[in-house]
DNA sequence: CGACTGCCTTGACTTAAGTCAAAAAACCGT
DNA sequence: ACGGTTTTTTGACTTAAGTCAAGGCAGTCG
């Protein structure tokens, strides 16, 4: 099997299909190498496909009238971005650049809305995959309009530490900066309030690595959105 | 042809369906009545189904942990709500409320997703209909963060200023107290707006109709979301 | 090794916007 | 039109978080 269908038939858009299915959506999808800083499309540009990474990772963002930007999301290997043209408005609604040299999948528009529409299970998949994304902007939304920045923070990390498992270290993957653009914050206000909540004992931070010292702590936080 | 397959035929979700696809829909379909102010679900209920809005108004909106809310959508005739659980995650990513007295569709979740797998152009609506929505919530989000509450009710102003036409008079169609809340602030603060955007004579208020006196000033307003 | 660069932190200051409380205005049913 | 509720406005105060500016701390590359 080759690689890139490897890469296809393991991504949840797929999932579930036959094997000859994949060797359509292998065909029809198209190769494209970037790297580290390279703006993939920006908000507005017009749309004639969408984007799997197979591997590196990608940031897409919104920029305000005076530059400060805020990341939407952080994608990495198996994630599509730049599906909502595809179905509706026929623009990107946010700009995309790559954070690493990374290696996508492009799906040229009308051929993939032609294949959707031989497909239900493709089309269930891809109703799931846009039905999670809104989930997850309900949140982000909830976080922005009525939580504070270290309740925020506390839901960020309490979603790290169960996606990595390991339930009290935490590495965070991208940088500070770029995480408080994710918070919807500064670099300067996500460092104050990891400092006070290394002096609440709250968590232990060294560099890019943390350690939860108070779950329960954290939880609250993350619920009631506010410090103390 | 009955009320509800006339509802049914002119909403954006079944747009181009044949007659006897309409018919299908039509049979799986359950009429519920709904006084004002009645839940319809709430944040993390099991979700059975989706809704249409026949007739009447309902509120999408999400509570802190303190009982503030922020109200994310509020729709009314022929709009669909309440479909992200049908596809991902089961629950409900918020809560819905009648504003009005309301004639609501409801459409099990089985049956809808048999009907949707053997209708492509269905699915397809659907599709449009999630990526519109993701589309929306990319665009509060960018406000939410990017912009201050002049910017953000700029933008709201001009919207409906655009949806309603008759291009400088606007009538609110919600109270001040929902808008400020789908503006992510509180009455207190949007009055205090409203009254200095009166005093700079970009609008001109009265009650709930309201009139645009510099359009521009207005735009770069919603623009830069910064007043002055 | 040391200077360069990018990232992070700290301090002092400003400000947008929230809170609490009370008055004013609009709305409603009888 | 009246009393009562709800909505909106205004005022005084507090506070979270942004800005600006400076310093520290890595890494890295010649």
């Amino acid at each position: 099997m080759d690689k890139i269908l490897q890469i296809i038939s393991n991504t949840s858009l797929f999932n579930g299909l036959p094997e000859e299915q994949l060797n359509v959506v292998r065909r029809i999808a198209v190769d494209r190498f970037c790297d580290k800083g390279k703006t993939i499309f920006l908000d507005g540009d017009p749309c004639d496909g969408f984007y799997i990474i197979a591997d590196g990772r990608v940031k897409i963002y919104k920029l305000s009238f005076d530059g400060k930007e805020h990341i939407l999301h952080i994608y990495g290997p198996g994630n599509p971005f730049g599906e909502v043209p595809v179905f509706a408005g026929k623009k990107f609604p946010a700009n995309a650049q790559t954070l690493l040299k990374s290696h996508l999948l492009f799906f040229p528009r009308t051929a993939f809305v032609d294949l959707i529409s031989r497909n239900p299970s493709l089309a269930l998949n891809m109703l799931a995959i846009l039905s999670m994304r809104l989930r997850q902007f309900t949140v982000q939304i909830e976080n922005l309009s009525l939580k504070e920045v270290p309740g925020r923070l506390a839901s960020y990390l309490l979603y790290l530490a169960e996606e990595q498992g390991r339930s009290d270290t935490v590495a965070l993957t991208i940088s500070k900066g770029q995480l408080a653009s994710l918070l919807g914050t500064v670099p300067e206000t996500l460092s104050r309030i990891l400092a006070k909540m290394n002096k609440q004992r709250l968590i232990e931070t060294s560099g890019r690595d943390l350690i939860i010292l108070d779950m329960d702590g954290l939880e609250d936080l993350a619920e009631q959105g506010k410090l103390q």
